[in-house]
DNA sequence: ATTAATACTTAACATTGTTAAATTAACTAC
DNA sequence: GTAGTTAATTTAACAATGTTAAGTATTAAT
């Protein structure tokens, strides 16, 4: 029974309403796991209000990921204060893996599967914002040891320096969140691995 | 028309036809996107042909991960050819972004979904095989750059430093399997990445 | 020749994402 | 203040999916 012509701001609030019931939901059961009519269910409204404001599943989750990438990036903000490049780069990463190992639903769908390519164009998010783009501050953090000639000499690719430490962190709490599980595997502490993975970096890309 | 009683071996066949054929449309369109309406047609079956040889879907996708984990572990038993216990870690490494990238679609089944933990008990595959698993082939060549001593003095898990290795590599092959379509990050060539994190890993882990 | 078991198939189910049609409430114009 | 348009929402309906139940034909054993 709709009662009210709804401003711009209420539509607004229904569309983040729906975000966060389809997050807890995804988060706690998966995404494939969860059906549309459950989330509607969940907000007191019908399955098909949903397409009122998403053109389709994907897209919530596209949403979804878009305001999770906001939470990193504003999680990571704090450490952005420190002052010393180095420790400004090891206190990142151990924000990034912080924030993979306590969200590893949010971070599946951010990092883990190939949805439709997140494109800038229609993201709400600002690229190469110190605000709002992650990647940005990694990336700004290793120029800064760059600058301060920290590095070993024969590396001067920022970029492909960035995405090597991104590809470390990643690769310990990525195989943590898919296949912690296994038991063919005999893990070792997941705090070893981070700790060891952080070192080797350092040991690899700084000079001595 | 089901003509003929079947023998084991012919059980056996067929199960491995159903194996192909998914694999080959797991491969191409992705786990989510395929029937099994779809998979029974291309051996010329119908749908529920298959649920004779596999309890469901999750179960056809095991196996297949299964025997391409074998199919891994093939592939790495060459490199472990080479003397040299530091090459032949280098080696591994190379061999194993290989198979990664060449065939990404057996990776994210393999590596990057979390399935039913692939316990070791209802596996065809025989742990610490050096001809069956590919993590006691890597853990075996870590151990013998132990013994060696090459390693830094206060490195003393082999476990721990084989999956540190492990995890850089799948860091990079994961994050261009998953992110590479994505226009947000400018990414560096795959080659100097995949480079970039082998030199790091080994000047992080072996002494001067 | 009858029976039982095997290897299938076709029908049927419940559930999914999604679309089309109906319903209800509010605003506008007379 | 009533008629009519429009917006917000719902219920019905669809096609597709994984899966199960029921049927059908062929072989093997008695």
């Amino acid at each position: 029974m709709p009662p009210k012509l709804k401003t711009e701001i209420e539509r607004q609030q229904l569309r983040t309403l729906i975000i966060d019931a389809a997050r807890e939901l995804f988060v706690s059961k998966g995404v494939e796991a969860v059906t549309m009519r459950e989330i509607a269910k969940r907000i007191g409204y019908s399955a098909t209000s949903i397409y009122l404001h998403f053109a389709d599943k994907e897209a919530v989750l596209r949403a979804i990921c878009d305001t999770d990438f906001l939470a990193l990036a504003i999680s990571q903000k704090s450490m952005m204060q420190i002052a010393d490049p180095v420790e400004r780069m090891y206190a990142l990463g151990r924000g990034y893996a912080a924030f993979a190992l306590t969200h590893p639903n949010h971070y599946r769908l951010m990092f883990m599967t190939a949805h439709a390519p997140m494109c800038p164009t229609d993201s709400t998010l600002q690229q190469n914002s110190a605000e709002q783009d992650a990647y940005y501050q990694l990336k700004s953090v290793v120029a800064a040891v760059y600058e301060s000639g920290c590095f070993r000499p024969e590396l001067k690719d920022v970029d492909l320096i960035a995405q090597t430490i991104w590809a470390g962190m990643h690769g310990v709490c990525s195989l943590q969140i898919a296949m912690a599980k296994d038991s063919w595997i005999s893990w070792s502490e997941i705090s070893s691995r981070l700790q060891l993975m952080q070192t080797v970096l350092m040991r690899g890309l700084l000079r001595e």
